[in-house]
DNA sequence: CCCGTATACCTTGACTACCTAGGTATTGCG
DNA sequence: CGCAATACCTAGGTAGTCAAGGTATACGGG
């Protein structure tokens, strides 16, 4: 468990999440999930943080949620990506892609 | 003034501030100038940000303050790099290139 | 000579977002 | 039957950033 006590975090959970769902609705827990997945266990999504997030980005109409179920027969809550969420989730990433260029840039040897 | 309200800055900000010192004692003003130069103005470093973070580096011993001089005459608080800050740049430089390199890998196309 | 701008520092209060640490309920397996 | 994994939820704390104020001084232009 390394605890790296993740404050990078901070601002990129909400791109993270909305990437997730550009192939399809998927539930909470298998965001959280997945990303852990997809990174090599590096990140860590706690479910405190990814339900706010979660109730966040419907507010603002990025997703949108519906009752379902899931691959393992549970009542789970299905999350889509709206119009709107696509077009968040592209400023987004050209937003972290210039941040990141920038930092790196500055923090890693020329 | 794009006033992209960098929550992506959350937990950079050290780093930053402690590679600008890697070549020499810089005061704070100096400091913020110098980020924002090398990141052609895309990362404006807020006064309010970076005082408070100074203090919170020193209290943590990674870095030294002394009163001085800036290059244009003017009282100034300078200051320079501990070896125990040396030290934390390496590891969050580390941290930054692996949590960077996996943001990326989710969020950037293939 | 005075006044505005840039330099240089500092602080308060609010806000946002994440984490910790709890909780509920259900499925399926040993 | 009990336990682990799944799936969701929430309250409270905390940390870091920002906005918006403030002080003081050096220097150049009018």
């Amino acid at each position: 468990m390394p605890q790296e006590s993740n404050s990078l975090l901070h601002g990129t959970l909400d791109a993270l999440v909305l990437k997730t769902l550009v192939t399809g609705p998927r539930h909470g827990y298998a965001i959280a999930r997945w990303i852990e997945e997809a990174t090599d266990e590096l990140l860590q999504i706690e479910e405190g943080s990814l339900y706010p997030a979660l109730y966040r980005m419907e507010r603002k109409g990025w997703i949108e949620a519906e009752w379902g179920m899931s691959e393992l027969n549970r009542r789970a809550k299905l999350y889509r990506l709206t119009p709107k969420g696509r077009k968040q989730l592209a400023a987004e990433t050209e937003q972290w892609a210039r941040f990141a260029a920038a930092v790196s840039k500055v923090l890693l040897p020329a």
